[in-house]
DNA sequence: AGGTGTGAAAGGGTTCACAGCG
DNA sequence: CGCTGTGAACCCTTTCACACCT
């Protein structure tokens, strides 16, 4: 399949041929009228404009459960992010292989940045921990952060950070689920909120814009 | 502090405030005028509405290091959540306790399932297992899924599935990246969508809507 | 013909601003 | 007087519809 029109796009995705085409033309004009987008030219065209061609190291800090399962993950490779080091604060850990990438000790956190010019740095220890890692990061030139333990960050401007909370994901799954079974509440939503649409899959809409921790 | 003003709550949430009391009005009136809101009302109010008073039993099939990690999560019970067994195809798994949770065969899992009135099931299996297991969890009365498995997953209507790829955040702190960096690019992109708020680390907004796999 | 690229219309969500209540 | 609750204004995003190119 060398082509295909952004209605063929659109189906797929779930969402309007007109949304896509707009979406694509602040990329630049690139399919063409009566024929559509040539396939490979338009996924290298999002993938640079995404960042997706550049290479990524990352450093993994916190390698327990969760740390782990972030450096076996497969998906990153393809998105050209590169485990370049994995750090942990147990001293037992140092050496060990996981993912067969050897645990280095957060005492040479700063120099495993510094060598190998991290620029984004995942965090993946006990919640106590997240704060002092994350100010280490920051003082060794991290500038974007993802955060997995359960606190907000306290970052200086410039420095971006990005949480993720395991839960969140189950708690709207079970809002819906709420509403699948009893019909009888308090308040009124807006029909916008009410349900997502068949189809998608994704961590997006559908979620209260504000919900105070 | 027994009562907040939506000024508060709006600053510590970084949006509007008028925003913050519109959506406040969706739930009812809870707020008392020249005074504020009562804390621990609204806070009650607001779990009730999105379920989090309830008990929801969950199931998390595929114990690797992510499915550990997800029974290890501290924030589910917080939350309603309730893991109600660990299912793993692996015989050596069975009977190992995983966070104080004996691992159960897949074989089971039908059975698990009717016995704890599971209604929402979390896979955390390699891609191929997710299809089949999604299936057989659909099958025996599940009725939300959230999967952590990099597949997406075909269920019937009146099914909800949310998808969660651990490497989508690290892509948008690295579009971020790269545009911090150099500041040559080829397209024009709406400001909307040129750069988070400061002051918001989650996973709302700022995302283009349409990414094709 | 066929399908993109885009100005213009429609729609939805956010912000303003103030009436009204404690 | 202070702060909520909310109609109305505003603005941004999505959709329509069609000119234009292949």
């Amino acid at each position: 399949m060398p082509t295909v029109s952004s209605e063929e796009l659109a189906a797929a995705a779930g969402v309007n041929s007109a949304k896509l085409r707009k979406d694509f033309s602040y990329l630049g004009s690139y399919g063409t009228r009566g024929v559509g987008y040539d396939v490979e030219y338009l996924v290298y065209q999002i993938s640079r404009e995404l960042g997706l061609t550049q290479d990524w190291p990352v450093v993994i800090v916190g390698i327990g459960n969760l740390g782990a399962a972030l450096a076996n993950y497969g998906g990153f490779a393809s998105r050209g992010f590169r485990v370049a080091a994995l750090i942990d604060a147990d001293p037992a850990m140092a050496g060990k292989p996981v993912a067969g990438i050897p645990v280095q000790h957060t005492d040479d956190l700063e120099k495993i940045i510094q060598d190998n010019g991290v620029s984004i740095g995942v965090i993946a220890t006990p919640a106590g921990a997240a704060q002092p890692v994350c100010d280490r990061l920051v003082a060794a030139g991290v500038t974007s952060i993802l955060n997995f333990a359960p606190t907000v960050l306290t970052v200086p401007d410039g420095v971006d950070v990005r949480k993720v909370d395991l839960s969140i994901e189950l708690q709207i799954l079970a809002f819906h689920e709420q509403r699948k079974a009893g019909e009888d509440h308090g308040g009124t939503v807006p029909p916008a909120a009410a349900h997502q649409e068949p189809g998608e899959q994704g961590p997006d809409g559908d979620v209260p814009a504000v919900m105070p921790a």
